[in-house]
DNA sequence: TATGAATGAGTGTTCATTCAT
DNA sequence: TATGAATGAACACTCATTCAT
């Protein structure tokens, strides 16, 4: 068996260049032509792999929320923060924002369709449930229709000053250090500064009050 | 006679039509057709008051930096935070971030195109300098290139705790209504709440530290 | 006024042309690139005229249609076979066959389509109620869902040996004619005897039982 | 071990399979992916057992004329009409028309490809020379060039009135029946009538005058 | 100012066909 | 015999833009 021209690759090479031009252009923006010249593959066999461009897009986005929420139930598996806290959720946030550091290209595009009308949900949204609230006991990813407004509050909290600032960072900071003049070491550690002095006070509040 | 017709008024029609519609389906993904149609003007006079579809997007955008512009200088001239800062400020920021929330659709447009990269530069950083840390002395739009470390953290602080997070909330308010079932006063609230205890701790500490 | 480049002239090339290409190579075989070239008219005029190919087909079988009834309820309103019955049935036959042979590109695609299962609905059996049992009393197009088997038997007669052998004969004479070494005048005559000698031999000893 | 699989069976269902969708379809809307699919092989597969999609058709239409070819030379071996011409012509009738009615999926194709431009021949008219009149003295499929007028009147009351509405009958029974409301046998026993009062009434006056 | 008509260059998608195994 | 992968050439349809009036 060579490894020349292998199935399985060619698939891979068109959802991982189709992630970056879409990424780079938008949906909308984006060319299949495009597409298929920087995967070099035949137009027609992204046709062959998938339905239509908007199925590249799915398969894109399914992939990462079913990683998304595999690493989390994993985490739960693996028991959580139940003992250790302190260490365990340093530990997980390690991993899951390194996660969604190395899936950047998706978030963009996943920001990018929320902004627009076009899609029916938006995917930003289902976010929350993995990233925000990290479960207290188990909880369903999906929104509980019946939550709290104390509840309603830290969903807001947690995502419009923890997981937009952290996406915009991801999603920015080439374009910030090319603009600004910073280097990414120097933008990523001002932005960790920049987190601790403001979302996470904000835990370190409640976490005053709840003792 | 008069010529014929309402000149003045077409334009601005399309205008703010091409606003809508791009903060709707993104630049790439607006139609000069579609414009046309629901601006109730002919597609050829789109092109008479217009280059091009570009062209349009530069008015807005030019003309939302404009008045943005003109809005900080206003207030600076008028004194600034010179006397009664407390109130000045807050007057400022209600108007300003008032002056934001009626343009919301002018920021959704910005900040998608600050995420492709089809625009050579990132508009949305050009809000950094007038929403972000107001001027101590008549600075300029242009990003300083010789600015302290300190006073790049702040930037940095002012723009993805801050300015981000406040963009997010106006562009995603309705659909997170929609998403969360909440009304957009609940939200509205919740958001204040949000900012309250995250972005504007860190003004109040370092007030604190400067006193 | 130039006659020059004209907006319905050139609506009307596009569906002469169609018209043409549809019946030399089916509706599926026809290629709007084709049609456009040799009607002289940008491949995209077609769609600022036309919403789809199949939208052209529409209006080529919407306008037969209408002529169609147009033509016969013009007839039955002069009077129909009230009076002098010979004579104004050769009259009405001559019109409507001379109709008919004029548009014998649109039967042909009538005839094809109807064979192929695309279409939802036969278009050649709406010639039944047109051209085969002439109206005794106004009677309306649809058919009768409560005709007599004596009607029934009288449709089919007129359809299978009348209408489809004269619809059969303006397809396909030239190829007749080129096949079988005849000229078409002699198909012509040798046609109008087939008839004579069969469908209307038919007539003839039905009105013989009816007196 | 036998040469692993169905190798006669396969190439059966394809043309099987290709009879049926071109039937459907007509020859250009047939998809090969449509036909691999619902024979149940491998589009490549047909490559292996046809040069094109051409060489289906051709197959097809062979075979068809072949039979009807070999059908007919088996009778006049077997005496013909020489004697017991009554009985004997019921006979053929019988069995050819039952041929055709087993293969009106090949004479639908035959007929949908002889009005198209697409070949350069007309298929449809190598009938005439099998059903239409039979062979007085073992006369070749090909058209006699100096055929005289009375037998050039004899091929066009044959085909027009003859072949034709048979054909038409058997492609647009079901249609017929679906759309006017009447069962196959009901349609089946009309068209008899329609024939016999029609065309039949043609041969029995013609036999009457030679006598 | 305003418009209906027209167009070149795409744009996603499909098709018959071939290749390598 | 059989197949999954691959391809060039279409294919229907769209888009921003221009022209003539």
């Amino acid at each position: 068996m060579r490894p020349e021209k292998n199935s399985e690759e060619s698939k891979q090479r068109i959802l991982d260049t189709a992630k970056k031009i879409f990424a780079e252009k938008g949906y909308t923006g984006a060319r299949i032509d495009h597409i298929a010249k920087e995967a070099k593959v035949n137009k027609a066999l992204i046709y062959y792999y998938f339905k239509s461009k908007e199925a590249i897009l799915d398969e894109l986005f399914s992939t990462f929320f079913k990683e998304s929420t595999a690493m989390l139930l994993n985490f739960v598996n693996r028991g959580g923060f139940a003992e250790n806290p302190e260490e365990n959720k340093r530990k997980f946030e390690e991993e899951y924002l390194g996660y969604l550091a190395a899936n950047r290209d998706v978030l963009k595009i996943i920001f990018m369709e929320s902004l627009t009308g076009n899609s029916q949900d938006t995917p930003l949204f289902r976010l929350v449930d993995i990233g925000g609230n990290i479960p207290k006991e188990q909880q369903q990813g999906v929104p509980q229709p019946d939550e709290t407004d104390a509840e309603k509050q830290e969903l807001v909290v947690e995502f419009f000053t923890g997981i937009i600032p952290y996406i915009s960072y991801l999603m920015l900071k080439e374009k910030w250090c090319g603009h600004f003049s910073m280097t990414e070491p120097e933008l990523y550690q001002a932005f960790g500064i920049a987190m601790k002095e403001t979302h996470e006070q904000y835990h370190k509040n409640r976490e005053g009050k709840n003792h």
